[in-house]
DNA sequence: TACTTTTGTGTAAGTACTTACATAATTTAG
DNA sequence: CTAAATTATGTAAGTACTTACACAAAAGTA
């Protein structure tokens, strides 16, 4: 019956709209039988000027995530309802300061109680019986911010091309794809740690400027694989940061990258090259142990606490 | 950081249709890779063409979902582009046939290579990175199906309210509440028969014409409560199709129903009435025998397979 | 100090749909 | 067999946002 549902996953965003309209045309009919005459997409902002009173729009924008366009549009409908007043900021005179005006007082506690109701009903609906499909979408979110669906689906298509796979040094601009990569495998497994974001976030600070470096797989013109080796003194480096796309995962591109870290640990003059990893990454650890690392009784302490693992491959 | 999410359920609208949006624009960006200088929203209406030879704009409606306002628009922009034509039915002059140019048969081929890609990294997305969002999606839109949200929020609102419960006999145009209360019970619990759609589509025929009578829980203008009485013979009536609103249950309203049901069989001359359920719905068992109805041996054979409790209530 | 850049806001036009209205061809009813 | 209802389609205007452009006030810079 519904072509959309068969079709797959590739109409989502068809989806997606059709319910949010459903929703805000529902919406509607309940303002109107709670006697308000109040339109569903205000909500958020008279909401949040009977919160914080004397908010700004921006601070409206950051916080509902609209563009600061829907947002001015939405304040001057309401200001023109005569349920919120603007005023010029004295010390700043572009910012203009909201206010509920009476009228927008009484309209607060008709808004406050169906809100409550909505806000019950939906609970029920959501919770009961649409289990996870709050944290589905927080999770579908989270994964488009951190790879955008077209980076993923030239991946995909280069993987199925066949395209080469390039390895070559972190160039400026590279620092997103780098710590994308890292932050989805380390949140799959484990936990962010502070390390991690200094490492993952001022990478040329952390990595590059104390002697080290960091190398990436190139596919079709998308990063999909990264690895860094850290300097530790003269003749010594550790290799981290290794990850690679869960869409290219099983071409090798782990060895590729593991390899060019330990060829370019050589020319760097290390004697040998060291690591951290944990007994739950099979795969890597299997992988290390291709390249020639060997096992440490764990001693040396690690600022990692999902460290369970110590490697160490001597070069000659 | 974002107070959409903070906000709750209530503003699951607004976040569908960014979700949404950025979905589409994601899209449009991805035909560009490869190639295509085709729009997102074409794609329901091209495939079904592609798939379809000849199909017309109203077949095409029924099977999107999406008016033909909609339809009509996409069809004329394709017909522009040169991708479809269009030829009136030589049977009947109101419809027009669809079919792709030799441009859009030259089209299709790309647009086939690309969809497998997305469809491959949503595929990853959906499965992998959110799980269960497809089901939680189609539970939800069921559930509004079923009842729509502002009935819902009505139904919250006199609860809270303390609104007085009325319970009365079905009218004309009752039907669908009656049947969507017990859809809604069945299908969490055990699964529909065929028993259970005769009489919930068309109760007056299968429950009222044989002598039977349905009552129904009213509060503040819902139906929240449902169920029936079946005549067996002239002295004994089944009880069936017992059903209270989950956004209600609590409040005696099942007492209420079945304290009616007994009341109206001795009316209508009944020396027993008798039910089936099962053991899984103890609040159900614990109302039955409040009643006064007694544990049968299980030895009548039933038409419902869920069916393992049997009971009986000897009217004086 | 004058300049460039950034920030806060507003407006116009676009988007991918919708609802509302219109019209012709066909089917149904009396 | 004609009138009324239904069906298939088209078009205009609305919706809840967006992007793109504009501009003044404030902040940073030479």
């Amino acid at each position: 019956m519904d072509f959309l549902q068969q079709l797959g996953p590739v109409a989502l965003g068809s989806r997606l709209r059709r319910l949010s309209e459903h929703l805000t045309g529902e919406a509607a009919g309940i303002y109107a039988d709670y006697g308000l005459s109040f339109q569903p997409r205000w909500y958020p902002v008279f909401y949040l000027v009977a919160q914080q009173p004397g908010i700004t729009s921006q601070e409206i924008v950051e916080q509902i995530g609209h563009t600061h366009a829907s947002v001015s549009q939405i304040v001057k409908e309401l200001v023109r309802q005569g349920l919120l007043v603007m005023a010029v900021d004295a010390q700043d005179q572009r910012r203009r300061r909201l206010q509920l005006t009476p009228a927008g007082h009484e309209v607060l506690p008709s808004l406050r109680v169906q809100t409550e109701d909505v806000g019950r009903v939906m609970q029920v609906l959501v919770s009961e019986g649409s289990p996870g499909l709050w944290q589905a979408l927080t999770a579908l979110e989270e994964q488009l911010r951190r790879q955008p669906l077209r980076a993923r689906v030239a991946v995909t298509r280069a993987a199925r091309e066949g395209a080469p796979v390039v390895v070559r040094d972190f160039r400026a601009g590279d620092q997103p794809a780098f710590r994308a990569l890292n932050v989805d495998w380390i949140e799959r497994h484990f936990a962010l740690e502070p390390a991690d974001l200094k490492a993952l976030d001022q990478p040329e600070h952390y990595i590059l400027t104390p002697g080290g470096c960091i190398l990436l797989a190139e596919m079709g013109g998308q990063v999909v694989g990264a690895c860094a080796l850290l300097k530790q003194d003269e003749h010594s480096y550790e290799l981290a940061k290794m990850a690679v796309s869960p869409a290219v995962q099983g071409r090798r591109i782990g060895q590729r990258l593991g390899e060019a870290a330990v060829q370019r640990a050589r020319a760097l003059g290390a004697r040998r090259v060291y690591l951290e990893s944990n007994t739950k990454l099979t795969a890597a650890l299997g992988l290390y142990h291709k390249l020639g690392f060997q096992h440490l009784p764990q001693a040396i302490p690690s600022p990692y606490a999902r460290a369970n693992v110590q490697m160490e491959l001597v070069l000659h």
